[in-house]
RNA sequence: GGAGGGAUAGCGAAGUGGCCAAACGCAGCAGACUGUAAAUCUGCCGGCUCUGCCUUCGUAGGUUCGAAUCCUACUCCCUCCA
C-alpha cells in the first residue's frame, strides 16, 4: 500500500466509523475501502425504504447522514424502495400483512420520497431501485430455495421472534420472509455496505448469510444508534407522533425541538446535526460547567435544525416567533384567519363555545367548556371565565385557546 | 379435528348484576412554576341544549325493575393437544 493510498484509506475509515453504533466486521471494511481506494471503483452503499410510509423525520436523518457522508467519498448509494416487502411489513408482533400498494400509490411514495431525501443526499450518486423488481419475478421453487438458506433456530434467534415464541405469542410463517427478502435485496443488487439502525441487526445479517450462501463478497453492516423522539425514550416514529419531520413548517420544527427533554440535547446535535466534532465536544463541555445555559443550548439546536431545512433566515424567523409567542406570551405575528358569516350570529353576538367550536380551536364543545373552566381560552388577550357568556363577535377579533392554538376572526 | 382462553375509551390494563361514562398506567390537553413546547406540581381527558340528558365495554338478539357484567347465536384473535 503507498503512503497516499494508506492516508485516503485511513479518512475514509474514520469518516465512516464517526457515529456508528456497531460495524461488521471491521475488516472486511477495511479491505472493501482499499479496493475502492486502489481501483477507483466506489462501493455499493444499500439502504431499504418503507413505502407505506414517505414522510421523512429527523430520526431517518441519521442514517441518510451517514449516506452523504459515503457520497462525499465518492461512493454510490443504493435506495431500495421495499414495495414488496412493504406488504409484510417488518414483524413486530401486532403487524398482520398489509395490504398491497398500488403502482400508483408506489410511484407517488418514491416521489414524495425523492423530494425529501434529496435535500440530504446527492441525486448523481444514488440509485432507485423497487425490490418488487426482483422479488415479485420469484416463483415458488425459488422461494423455496431461498427458504432453505436458513434455519427455524436461526430465525428464532432475533430477538423480536424469540421473545414472543416464548412468551407464547403468534408468529405467522410470513414473518419469516422479511429478513430473507430483505436479505436478498442485497444479493440482488450485489451491495458492499448496508446501512441501518441497531434495530435492523438481524435483518442485515441475514443479508450477509444469504450473499455467501450465493456465492456472493459478504456486506459489511453499518449501524447506526437509534434516535429517540421527543417524549425522550421511544425511538422516533411517525405512529408515535414523537417524531420532528423534515418537511415540516420552520415554526414547527424549532418548537419541536424545544420541546425534546434536555437529556437528548447532546445526541441531536450530534447525529442529526452538521456541528463539528470540535463544536460538539465545546458545547458538552459548556454545559457541563454551567457556562452554557441549557435553553440557550437548545435553543441553538432547535435553529439550526431549521436552518438545516429551510434556510437561516427561516430559521431565525422562527427563533423569534418561539420567543415571542412562547416566552414573551405574546400574540405570534401571523395568525390563520378564520371566515365566520354574519348568518351564524344572533344580534353580532355568539356563545363563546360556540365561537371556538366554529374557529375549530377545540375537538368539541365538550372540550370548549373544559378549555374555559381551566382558564385557557383568550379573546383579544383578556381570559375568558364564564362558559355561558355570549359575546360580540368582531372582525379582526382573536381568539386563543391555551399557548398554541390561535385563531383571527373575519367577519363575511 | 378436539380442548381451553380472550375481545373494555388513542394504547396498555382493572372491573364479572345496581355505588360504571367505567379504577390505574402511558400518551394527549390545560394551568402553575420555570430556563424552553425541558423537568416538577395540579387539573382535565365520550357527546350534548351540561347540577341534567344521550351514546359507548367485539356484533346481533334475549333474561332482568336494572347488564361491561347473566343467557343464546355470530365474528375475530390466541394457546394447548392431534
Amino acid at each position: 500500500m503507498t503512503p497516499e493510498v494508506k492516508e485516503q484509506v485511513e479518512h475514509q475509515l474514520e469518516v465512516i466509523r464517526r457515529g456508528a453504533a456497531e460495524l461488521i466486521p471491521e475488516e472486511d471494511l477495511v479491505k472493501k475501502v482499499r479496493r475502492s481506494v486502489e481501483t477507483g471503483e466506489p462501493l455499493k452503499v444499500k439502504l431499504g425504504l418503507d413505502p407505506s410510509a414517505p414522510d421523512i423525520h429527523i430520526g431517518h436523518t441519521v442514517v441518510l447522514n451517514k449516506l452523504r457522508q459515503f457520497q462525499e467519498l465518492g461512493h454510490l448509494v443504493q435506495l431500495v424502495i421495499g414495495d414488496f416487502t412493504g406488504r409484510i411489513g417488518d414483524p413486530t408482533g401486532k403487524s398482520e400483512t398489509r395490504k398491497q400498494l398500488t403502482e400508483e400509490e408506489v410511484k407517488q411514495n418514491a416521489q414524495t420520497y425523492a423530494e425529501q431525501l434529496f435535500k440530504i443526499l446527492d441525486r448523481n450518486k444514488t440509485e432507485i431501485h423497487f425490490n418488487s423488481k426482483w422479488l415479485s419475478p420469484l416463483d415458488f421453487a425459488a422461494v423455496v430455495d431461498l427458504a432453505a438458506k436458513t434455519t427455524v433456530a436461526r430465525m428464532l434467534e432475533r430477538d423480536d421472534f424469540s421473545k414472543r415464541y416464548h412468551s407464547g405469542q403468534a408468529i405467522s410463517i410470513h414473518e419469516f420472509f422479511y429478513p430473507l427478502m430483505q436479505g436478498y435485496d442485497s444479493v440482488a443488487l450485489e451491495s458492499d455496505i448496508e446501512l441501518g439502525g441497531t434495530d435492523q441487526k438481524f435483518n442485515l445479517l441475514m443479508g450477509r448469510q444469504l450473499q455467501r450462501e450465493y456465492g456472493q463478497e459478504e456486506q459489511v453492516i453499518l449501524m447506526m444508534p437509534l434516535l429517540e423522539g421527543l417524549d425522550g425514550n421511544k425511538k422516533m416514529s411517525k405512529s408515535l407522533g414523537n417524531y420532528i419531520g423534515i418537511n415540516e413548517e420552520p415554526n414547527e420544527i424549532y418548537g419541536k425541538a424545544m420541546s425534546i427533554p434536555d437529556e437528548l440535547m447532546l445526541k441531536y446535535f450530534e447525529l442529526v446535526t452538521d456541528l463539528s466534532l470540535g463544536e460538539l465536544k465545546e458545547l458538552k463541555a459548556g454545559l457541563a460547567d454551567g457556562s452554557i445555559h441549557p435553553r440557550d443550548a437548545k435553543m441553538r439546536l432547535a435553529r439550526r435544525l431549521t436552518a438545516m431545512y429551510h434556510g437561516d433566515e427561516a430559521a431565525e424567523e422562527a427563533e423569534a416567533h418561539f420567543k415571542r409567542v412562547f416566552q414573551k406570551r405574546a400574540l405570534p405575528d401571523e395568525i390563520p384567519e378564520v371566515e365566520i358569516a354574519a348568518s351564524e350570529l344572533e344580534e353580532g353576538r355568539v356563545w363563546v363555545v360556540e365561537l371556538l367550536s366554529k374557529l375549530k380551536l377545540v375537538s368539541s364543545k365538550g372540550d370548549a367548556r373544559r378549555m374555559i373552566k381551566q382558564g385557557a381560552v383568550r379573546i383579544n388577550e383578556e381570559k375568558v371565565t364564564d362558559g355561558n357568556a355570549h359575546i360580540t363577535v368582531e372582525d379582526g377579533m382573536v381568539v386563543q385557546v391555551g399557548k398554541r392554538k390561535f385563531a383571527k376572526v373575519k367577519l363575511a
